[in-house]
DNA sequence: GGGTAACCTACTGTATACAGTATCGGGCTG
DNA sequence: CAGCCCGATACTGTATACAGTAGGTTACCC
């Protein structure tokens, strides 16, 4: 390790062992320092270690990263289209500050979405598809056991992420990366601020809940079990503590709260 | 109309800045080379200049486009997260190849999307929004009096998008727009090869009776005559010119011409 | 004659270097 | 003392240059 204060230097982050790598690319994929420079980024952002509206100046960057400007001006165009970064033209990048009309928009979405993947996808027609979902689900129980707050969350966003999947419908499960990504950088801005609403175990075990009623196969009971499962209340709590209200986002709390 | 012999130069708009110009520039997003290259060649493939499945070789494209690799480049991936360009890792890049499967893919979500977009936005909560709606569906019946197929396409395109806009909601158009983008390439694959089966002006007045659906206001009846307006049986003309047949797919098919 | 291996070509991936613009600070003027 | 203009600085946008790899072709060996 030569000099690593608050990046970390993308030449070794290939610890990221995630499930859905192997499922993209049939054989090993060659890493380019473009898509690295994105992983690590988008592992800084999401970890807190960048706060949303920090402005990102590209030669620190590089710096931290040791990458050259154009991979890195990829990866952030990459972030671009994932909703973790804004672009001023001329002015700068900065970490997309969210509004509460914003978490309103990814919130209203992602649930649209969910429900039509499993409209699509349930019942699972073949055994094949739900590895992911069950892999994912007990590195989630593994995460949880041992504490790692940020695995759980990661392998949380893995698990939605494959039960999305089993709609078959690629472009779905794209959009969805992005919207998750942008929640998960939305709780990223509260960690330590609130207090754990409900223990990692707890989380695991709610996870649990969803894939038997998915192997199940009842499209129904699905359709209920994610409701429930829904991060509306839960979001609902981070919301307040956002700028940018919207008479939009304003009714959408409402509704919520009135449950 | 084919003013380009193999691709038009897109250097005739470089860097003018007046000082009027600079006041002007923040409210209109000012050019970059990137983004121009992207419009360039979005261009490009949506005429039909470049197939689905073409090569796109970066030097020869900096080459008739007049700028360099870097931004070249990062128009490239802006449009591999629009759809319509897929890059294989040091194997260089293509034009989205279609499938019988994207296209059931594509066509699934975009009526998802379209309906979220309804209920959300209908009915028009203040005249401002529904001002973009009228003014492309002016420029669409124009374009379509005077017989420009590709701008009636291209306007069409942008009326759709402005009534997806009715529902304030950023990210649900910008998912909108990569997969009505998509759609414009399926189609941009067979022109020519398919009769038109419908003439502009009868385009222009499907598109005028929605706009007046729209703004009677009644959730419902935009909700049927969006339906009835779909491109399902349209796109499934097209459909059977494509590889790439999947289980969902096929279904698909069926369902839609059981009707 | 066919198959394999090595070379060659061309293209992608990456870095360094330069130019233009926006922002901030200081000085000047009213 | 306040407001505006001007200059300096730092950052983004862009181009040129180099390195590494994949794919094709040819030659040689079996």
């Amino acid at each position: 390790m030569s000099s690593m204060s608050t990046g970390s230097s993308i030449t070794s982050s290939a610890t990221q062992q995630s499930p859905i790598a192997g499922a993209m690319s049939k054989v090993v994929p060659p890493p380019s320092m473009a898509t690295l420079a994105a992983d690590a980024l988008r592992a800084m952002i999401l970890s807190g270690d960048m706060r949303p509206g920090e402005r990102i100046v590209e030669n620190q960057l590089t710096e931290q990263l040791g990458v050259s400007r154009p991979p890195l001006r990829e990866a952030l165009i990459m972030l671009v289209h994932e909703g973790l970064v804004v672009q001023h033209p001329r002015r700068g990048a900065v970490v997309t500050p969210l509004t509460q009309h914003d978490v309103y928009e990814i919130v209203t979405l992602r649930e649209e979405l969910e429900e039509l993947a499993i409209t699509l996808g349930i019942p699972v027609t073949s055994d094949e598809l739900l590895r992911p979902c069950q892999r994912a689900l007990d590195y989630l129980t593994t995460a949880a056991e041992a504490g790692d707050e940020a695995a759980v969350i990661g392998h949380a966003f893995a698990f939605h992420l494959a039960v999305i999947g089993l709609a078959g419908n690629r472009r779905l499960t794209e959009t969805y990366r992005s919207l998750a990504l942008q929640m998960q950088l939305c709780m990223a801005m509260n960690r330590g601020a609130t207090k754990d609403v409900e223990s990692l175990a707890g989380n695991a075990q709610r996870h649990r809940v969803l894939m038997e009623v998915i192997e199940a196969g009842d499209q129904d009971a699905v359709r209920r079990a994610f409701h429930r499962h829904g991060h509306q209340q839960f979001l609902a709590e981070y919301v307040d503590a956002l700028d940018g209200p919207s008479p939009q986002s304003q009714a959408w709390l409402q509704r919520i709260r009135g449950h």
